[in-house]
DNA sequence: CGATGGTTTGAATGCTGTCAAAATGTGTGG
DNA sequence: CCACACATTTTGACAGCATTCAAACCATCG
């Protein structure tokens, strides 16, 4: 062997990184991005592994690379709710604090970039582009947060799970539009646990299993496997959710990629 | 009558402001605070005013200076949510953003502090200190909204009733502390209308009517009227709300003031 | 091939929404 | 001050959706 294995913790390779465009590292000038990789490192972490615990010293904040997390809050006779995922691209942690207000945790095993926090927050003054793009990212996970609240306030279990399925089905095409990959099935991809989803959506796994095979059964999707759900009639799909197509865009906006002008933009290839 | 009539609306007056120490504005500078002002007027608004429309161009942004705002998101149906409530020295609106993301309305007669956009955008980039306030009410904004998942997703609906009042209340001990009077009882203002609380907390009118009434034949509070209560026994109200008194707190962090420094912290009568 | 964990399906309970009516409160005009 | 209209709140009865509990089904893996 040539190349040592990197380990479960490495100091941050920028130019090869899956995410270097559209997370808040984009925003960051060339000497911010050098400032910000002496203090970051990619880390492995397996599913289940707890990254931040509730109420413990928030070490550092950090962004997913791969895979996903879960945030969670767990109430004193054990009833926990899933009250946000973090995907590829953005970011999480909360600067500025001395402990986390939540639980973040490995949904799947992920690969996150890592950085102490305290010189994170020291980065943000020397780099206030960093601070500026951080606030529209928080500014939009704000809108998203607020658009869940009518998703369990306001939508049944049925239209929660068409929405979801609608979001994802939403957020693989752009995945797949932005490595220039033309999708032609509309699939949306779970991604995470139906015990995961199940307390995301604030319902429970029978009630989804019920509800995707109802919408199964109707001809509007069609069930892959477990997970994966291809969408068959998206216009009924939309009206099942009983949402605007204008909404369900908040539900994705977690993700803040920088104002890119047409030179940044990268020759993509449609075949 | 020596003094006209100020009329609807009026350019700041901050010495007077009444949310001068902890709102937004706090944390400017001698000069930001000039400039601030100078693109900011006061606007009285009544009852179900809409102050800005979902959808429609953003024009300004602002903080409640007294009464209250709700963020309402309606459904194709007619079905409304309130995803937001907004009490004096809050923040609301978008700035970085074209089009609101939600309407917001007044839930009660309220006076309100507004600035046109664009100056306000400007402004952020003339004045980081203010930009990094607004970050950290709008991460405090965030925790909280995320908390509501867990109180919309996990709670039942008498555990959101008492969470509310526990809420309500330890923001009105607050509000006193501040003008140096001890409150002798532990009282919940509703402040809002109860259609307006029923869709906040996910629930109807009917609902909180029957929990209210439950909570005071238990003996757990006594209902002075449809919108104060006074909280007997807040050990028991805390465990039917289900939430530890921590998370409690996150609901209230919606509010920012800059860090007081001992000098800063007003001399208190507690008579 | 049995074991294990996750998913699906079924039946029953119960919380909460809906509809309706009574009660209470509020404001106006006589 | 009373009478009346109107809005809000309270109370009651009922229905329905979703959770709970339980069993069957299925996939993966040692």
């Amino acid at each position: 062997m040539a190349v040592a294995d990197p380990g479960p913790s490495d100091s941050a390779q920028c130019e090869h990184c899956a995410v270097r465009s559209r997370a808040l590292c984009a925003a960051a000038t060339v000497e911010g991005l050098r400032d910000l990789r002496r203090w970051s490192r990619v880390r492995q972490v397996t599913v289940d592994e707890v990254i931040l615990a509730d109420h413990a010293e928030a070490e550092f904040v950090g962004t997913v690379v791969a895979g996903a997390l879960r945030q969670v809050k767990t109430m004193p006779d054990g009833r926990e709710q899933v009250v946000g995922l973090i995907f590829p691209g953005e970011f999480f942690g909360r600067p500025f604090r001395e402990t986390s207000d939540f639980s973040y945790e490995a949904a799947v095993d992920s690969e996150i970039c890592v950085t102490e926090r305290r010189a994170f927050e020291a980065l943000l003054r020397r780099h206030p582009e960093v601070e500026h793009q951080l606030l529209l990212h928080t500014m939009n996970e704000l809108a998203a947060a607020r658009e869940r609240s009518l998703l369990l306030g306001s939508l049944d279990t049925l239209e929660r799970v068409a929405t979801y399925l609608l979001v994802m089905a939403a957020r693989r095409e752009q995945m797949l539009s932005r490595i220039g990959q033309d999708p032609h099935f509309e699939v949306a991809a779970s991604l995470i646990s139906r015990k995961d989803l199940a307390s995301y959506l604030g319902t429970t796994i029978e009630t989804i299993s019920r509800h995707v095979h109802h919408l199964s059964r109707s001809g509007i999707i069609r069930i892959i496997d477990s997970g994966h759900f291809e969408v068959l009639d998206h216009g009924r799909l939309l009206a099942v959710s009983g949402v605007t197509r204008d909404d369900l865009k908040l539900f994705e906006a977690a993700e803040v990629g920088p104002p890119l002008d047409a030179g940044q933009i990268r020759q993509q290839r449609t075949d």
